[in-house]
DNA sequence: ACTTCCAATTGACCGGCGTTCATTTTTATT
DNA sequence: AATAAAAATGAACGCCGGTCAATTGGAAGT
């Protein structure tokens, strides 16, 4: 059959990427299958393959959009009064974006692609983009220093965020978690801040 | 047929574990299949079922020991001159870890496990031992500090460490990189500790 | 209205997977 | 030698990703 539904390729392609993306955010990584997709958006697995090479193709079109979306978030984070509170906002901003999101916030960082597999340009980009709004944030704690001191200070940090939130977003364990996630990151963001501007 | 092989149960068991880990190493999860594990010590899939209950019982089974190994290496450094040089020397021991064993580390905190299939009790136990010893590192330079205190701080930190070390095993990006992840965990280090003991 | 054409869609097919379990083979015991 | 118990098998089930020749049905041309 043939234009059987109503669908421009635009349409599906988007069909298949919300689906997808309901599937994760409802079972996990475990559960995606490209057959689970058709089913799911009442094509057949085949129907996949004419839009996406291949199911890693949805993922980093996923990975993708979720990049952009984390960096739409910190663009909105309104510069505060001071940079320490910048920061924290920032931190915040990026606690919140992963709880929202957890499974495919997770996506972010533990899929791995299949190495032949080159990350699309705007992947890259918009990681780059994050690591600058870091950088413009905390580079007024540290007026003495010179641009690469910066960098490494502000990708420093905000590794250090990443983790505190990757742990978080497991629930495991009493301690560090979903509840407790934006106290840590403020206890990291504080004192390092301090750390940097106090001798 | 039976006891065909010279394998007790306990060498069967650790052969499995083996063949798992080195297609783990060479592969990543993604190449590990019941079939692959068979195949590679010269069993028929059949047979790894009468050992562990299933994949997911030897990835949980491998993610216990490679969580004894960590405590093992960080009981091992030496307490340093001051508690920053302790707190250094765990931070690097950690990183070093997860470089030498990047995908298996990995399987620390990317695998899920299915819900139903609760963490064995030897593996919670050794997070908390890795959790007690960055707080008897960081214990001196918070003298009038609360047990609680310490405790945040201490998780704080080293969630911190392990987010630069998440960055660093991936490899992508020039900046934070296997190569450079040492410098990264060292910078999170200092920063923080100072902001702790000055204020 | 009728035909032609072609993009859209299908679904059977391949090889592989996790897991189960009745059956077979081997060892140990009597 | 007979038997019981243990160990290992491999066929079977229902899934999976991915391919592709065949089919369908709307659009265009007449």
């Amino acid at each position: 059959m043939a234009r059987r539904s109503s669908h421009t390729p635009e349409e599906l392609r988007q069909r298949i990427l919300e689906a997808a993306q309901n599937i994760i955010e409802r079972e996990g990584l475990i559960g995606l299958s490209a057959r689970e997709i058709a089913r799911s958006i009442g094509y057949s697995p085949g129907t996949l393959y004419n839009i996406f090479e291949n199911l890693d193709d949805v993922l980093l079109t996923l990975q993708t959009q979720m990049m952009a979306s984390l960096v739409d978030v910190m663009k909105a984070v309104p510069t505060a009064e001071t940079p320490q509170l910048t920061i924290d906002a920032l931190a915040h901003a990026y606690v919140d974006f992963a709880l929202d999101n957890k499974r495919m916030w997770n996506l972010l960082f533990t899929h791995y692609l299949p190495s032949e597999m080159a990350a699309p340009v705007a992947l890259i980009e918009n990681v780059n983009i994050v690591s600058s709004i870091v950088e413009s944030a905390i580079a007024p704690l540290m007026a003495k220093a010179g641009k690469l001191e910066i960098e490494v200070a502000a990708k420093a940090l905000w590794a250090g965020v990443h983790g505190v939130t990757a742990i978080a977003v497991t629930d495991k364990g009493p301690t560090l978690n979903s509840a407790t996630a934006h106290a840590f990151a403020r206890q990291l963001v504080t004192t390092y801040t301090r750390g940097l501007t106090c001798k």
